[in-house]
RNA sequence: GGCCCCAUCGUCUAGCCUGGUCCAGGACACCAGGUUUUCAUCCUGGUAACGCGGGUUCAAAUCCCGCUGGGGUCACCA
């Protein structure tokens, strides 16, 4: 009963399931403000009422050119692993589950397998007399809209194919010559009703009679997106601000095509925090400022040439591939601004952090949590049942890398240690194999509490228990650390340690408690505090005064190289002071 | 440059529609203190904003106008 009165509060006069969908083009990873962008659409879909309206994929691949189809495959894979699953459109195998399909029977999704009903519409608009052929080629073009420059008014093309005789043109067209096919833009304004901005009047003169039909036969966008979110049944259109130009000429194209017009929402886009744009060219720039900072003269890293180097150190617009950059990131041991989501993901974040901080980005719950503070941990359950555009902000905001690290950072130490041990080597599996072999997945277990409350990212767990990675006998002591807590006060810590290494001989019990409770009797005989053992150990098997608990590391260690490292630096002060 | 969109702490934002409860609330960051064997976590407290100028009004962060600033767009890319 409850559930049909809620049902009939939604949708008081439409029984229309709401569909909206993610039109991406498949030339390079998914963006991060594309993936912003789905996920919104994707909420928005989600908490239309009970059950949910439709969220649909359309892949827009009629530029031949720049599309591929390994960057559709990893567009799909990347909006899965955030969590942001289309009811309709390709099917994609993820974690044994099936994304997609095309149980409403509007595919295929691919625009390229779609020709045929575009040129159905451009046909149909041809002769009703709302499109014509034009011969220009791209050059003479090119060369009017210079002199428009030079002469400072705005470009309009001149309807110059419109003059040709219809005799001319159906000869012109009979012998084939190559053309492409405008839409004569009607001389009225056009307001579009936004949801979020409110009403947006272009006047006229603003448009000119666009391509819709390339010369190479294809679709532009502008008829393709229309023909297809009409035969799709799409009913809301959210997008990037960008795009707000662009509807007026696709509300045109409805009209004449005689479709019904989706309702729109325009929202703001996302920058650098220095305010620029967020483009995969920011990775390049860290990347070449990493290495001239370093000093590099010659190429640091074998996957990449000299000759390459020096000229792309040289040459501002001169870009690297992506995998170079990360191995020159790696091998400079600096972290590249993360632009897509799979620069998001080797960087060890959570999906669940990346799309509440995404969510957040732009949108507000404006709800309070019981102790008075705004709410802005949700998951996607909570976005997909609260979304709204009224809760949008219209201002550009900043992306800050900071906050999210926060979000990050609060969603890993939520885990369990058994989820945190699974989703670390996963990760390693990807991104550190070194790192999944030295650990097993059972082991990232135990040294999950040590972990996941000094870490950030999945990327950063291995700076935690670096120590574990340095062979026993190549310990780099910090002379500060060993001052501090071995040598100072007559060499109390160093008496301390020798005393402790010879109990510790005798003890088998490695657990992170066992070892705790052994210390801390330990300080307890020699009636001095924890700290006074507790440092020269630490010192002692991490070369550092810094480390998770000292359970945790002496157990991570395991016993042998324990005793092997005290025995190591006992030595290394004794050989020290022989030197003074 | 034309056209269009936008404007609250360093950043993301609440408040603005329906003026007074706002000497503007929260979060992240930052600073100080506490807990802790170190670090981290955690806890407590603090610094910090209505871009500017005009109106309207008894009263403006909230309404109107101008300016400034930021952004988008002007392709046979999408």
């Amino acid at each position: 009963m409850n559930l049909l009165r809620a049902d009939l509060n939604f949708h008081p006069m439409t029984t229309t399931t709401t569909i909206t969908r993610f039109a991406p083009s498949p030339t390079g990873h998914l963006h991060i403000g594309g993936a912003r962008t789905a996920l919104l659409c994707w909420a928005f879909a989600k908490q239309t009422g009970i059950g949910g309206g439709r969220f649909l994929l359309r892949i827009e691949d009629t530029d031949q050119k720049r599309s591929s189809e390994s960057s559709t495959k990893g567009i799909l894979e990347d909006l899965a692993w955030l969590g942001i699953t289309w009811d309709d459109g390709p099917e994609l195998e993820f974690n044994g589950q099936t994304i997609g399909g095309d149980t409403r029977s509007v595919g295929p999704y691919y625009q390229a397998q779609r020709i045929d009903l575009y040129n159905d519409a451009i046909n149909r608009l041809i002769e009703e007399d709302k499109a014509y052929p034009a011969f220009e080629t791209p050059e003479e073009l090119e060369a009017k809209r210079k002199e428009a420059i030079a002469a400072k008014i705005g470009y309009k093309y001149d309807r110059a194919a419109l003059q040709i005789s219809k005799e001319e043109r159906t000869k012109r067209l009979a012998a084939g010559e190559s053309h492409v096919v405008r839409f004569k833009m009607p001389d009225e304004p056009i307001t579009v009703e936004d949801q979020l901005l409110g009403e947006v009047t272009i006047k006229p003169e603003e448009f000119d009679d666009f391509i819709i039909r390339k010369r190479d036969g294809f679709p532009t966008y502008h008829l393709a997106v229309t023909v297809d979110d009409a035969l799709m049944g799409v009913t809301h259109v959210l997008r990037g601000q960008e795009h707000l130009i662009n509807t007026p000429r696709h509300v045109a194209l409805q009209t004449a095509l005689g479709y019904d017009h989706p309702v729109y929402a325009h929202m703001p886009l996302i920058f650098n925090p220095d305010g620029s744009k967020m483009s995969k060219r920011d990775k390049d720039k860290a990347a070449k400022k990493a290495c001239k900072d370093a000093g590099h003269e010659s190429s640091p890293i074998e996957a990449l040439d000299d000759a390459t180097y020096t000229e792309w150190l040289k040459n501002k617009t001169r870009q690297l591939e992506s995998d170079t950059l990360i191995a020159l990131a790696k091998h400079l041991n600096i972290v590249l601004p993360e632009i897509d989501v799979e620069d998001f993901r080797r960087a060890g974040y959570l999906p669940e952090a990346l799309t509440n901080y995404l969510a957040l980005l732009g949108w507000n719950p404006k709800t309070k949590n019981e102790d008075g503070t705004d709410l802005e941990r949700f998951d996607m359950d909570y976005l997909a049942s609260h979304f709204s555009i009224a809760g949008m902000g219209k201002g550009q905001s900043k992306f800050d890398r900071i906050k999210l690290l926060s979000f990050n950072g609060d969603a890993i130490a939520a885990l369990t240690d058994e989820e945190f041990a699974s989703r670390w080597h996963q990760w390693a599996t990807h991104y550190d194999t070194a790192l999944a072999e030295r650990f097993s997945q059972q082991d990232m277990v135990s040294l999950a509490p040590a972990v996941k409350t000094r870490c950030k990212t999945l990327a950063d767990g291995r700076g935690v228990i670096g120590f574990a990675f340095i062979a026993d006998d190549a310990i780099v002591y910090d002379g500060k650390a060993v001052h501090k807590a071995l040598i100072k006060g007559e060499r109390k810590g160093l008496e301390l340690l020798k005393a402790f290494r010879d109990e510790l001989a005798e003890f088998d019990d490695f657990t992170p408690d066992a070892i705790e409770a052994k210390v801390s009797a330990f300080a307890e005989s020699k009636e001095v505090g924890m700290g006074k053992i507790a440092q020269p150990l630490r010192v002692a098997v991490t070369g550092a005064g810094v480390s998770p608990s000292l359970g945790q590391t002496l157990a991570i260690l395991g016993k042998d190289a324990v005793l092997a490292r005290i025995d190591g630096c006992i030595e290394s002060v004794h050989a020290d002071s022989g030197k003074e």
